[in-house]
DNA sequence: CGTAAACCTTTGACATTTCAAATGTTGCTC
DNA sequence: GAGCAACATTTGAAATGTCAAAGGTTTACG
């Protein structure tokens, strides 16, 4: 908790925005990490409580809804960010409950894509309304134009985090 | 020799026309998401091939750094925002590797404390110093006042949102 | 053709995550 | 003291997450 104290006190501030102690970029990230947990947590309960469906569920659905005929699941991995291994399992507890339906092409049968169903489709329409709510709910207290400016600078940040990766990846 | 899977971005996907005006929250939260995303699994891949742990186990070891004479494992859940199910296992396992140590206090036999073995000091801050490292380097590219600014407004929106949750939980 | 490389998905072992219910302890009240 | 509410942790089931390795399927090349 303590900073180091200084014996030189004034040149320090006066040198680019040293605001306090450094870390800047930790103490960010901190902030950044735990205000993501705290919204996750809350969407998380909502959509469990109100539509009985988990987040990672939702995700998967927002990416089938904007492409009606399909996505492999390959593509579903990147766009969700999530494991290959792990999009499978997801697919296949959506498909037992009769939101997602999968498919092997003629032309290639390494591939699966799956696609909404019908059900599929009206339910997360239903999550999807609600779930924009929560967040201007949440965010109600926060000055449009300071969201509108976090918008773009984390785009900065994501754009200079894509670009030192350690495992080469990038867009 | 399978490369790790996870891959490329997006995520923002969800919003369907709004690149002009509405739901400014929602392409926030997206946004915000998937860059926290991309940070921890590049945090998470370093510290796995780098040090063999665990992103949840540095974050509770980080806790019980700055607490050397330990911590209750409800005040590690609180802390850590990991539920209190989930903290038995993770001390359990840190346990195991001889990082941490379990006692329970004379007065009291209902509380477990938690506290870092000298093992323990010793691992966590070789991987304290590499992390604020990792951090630095993946946002070199922002400006240091940007860093500022946003560490400011996130505190904003956290702020916001925990005044509108729908379960009793603040900071 | 036949084989190897590249591609896509699945599987397996484990760690983490949540929620809810169960367990154990303490402190308070009558 | 006996009973009970409040507290602290553990347990259990189900889902999600990672990485690594294994399965099939094309595709390309000699």
């Amino acid at each position: 908790m303590a900073e180091p104290e200084s014996a030189t006190v004034d040149l320090e501030i006066i040198v680019q925005g040293a605001q306090e102690g450094k870390k800047l970029e930790l103490r960010l990230w901190l902030r950044m990490l735990s205000t993501t947990k705290l919204i996750s947590q809350e969407i998380r309960r909502r959509l469990r409580n109100e539509f009985g469906a988990t987040l990672p569920q939702f995700d998967l659905m927002a990416q089938l809804y904007r492409e009606r005929e399909g996505l492999r699941l390959g593509e579903l991995s990147k766009r969700t960010m999530v494991t290959n291994g792990n999009v499978t399992g997801l697919v296949e507890r959506l498909e037992a409950d009769g939101l997602v339906l999968r498919v092997t092409p003629d032309g290639d049968r390494r591939v699966t894509v799956a696609k909404l169903t019908a059900k599929g489709e009206t339910s997360f329409s239903a999550m999807a309304a609600a779930h924009e709510g929560w967040l201007r709910d949440m965010m109600a207290d926060v000055d449009p134009a300071v969201v509108s400016e976090l918008w773009r600078d984390i785009g900065a940040v994501k754009s200079s985090v894509s670009n030192h990766l350690s495992g080469a990846d990038f867009d």
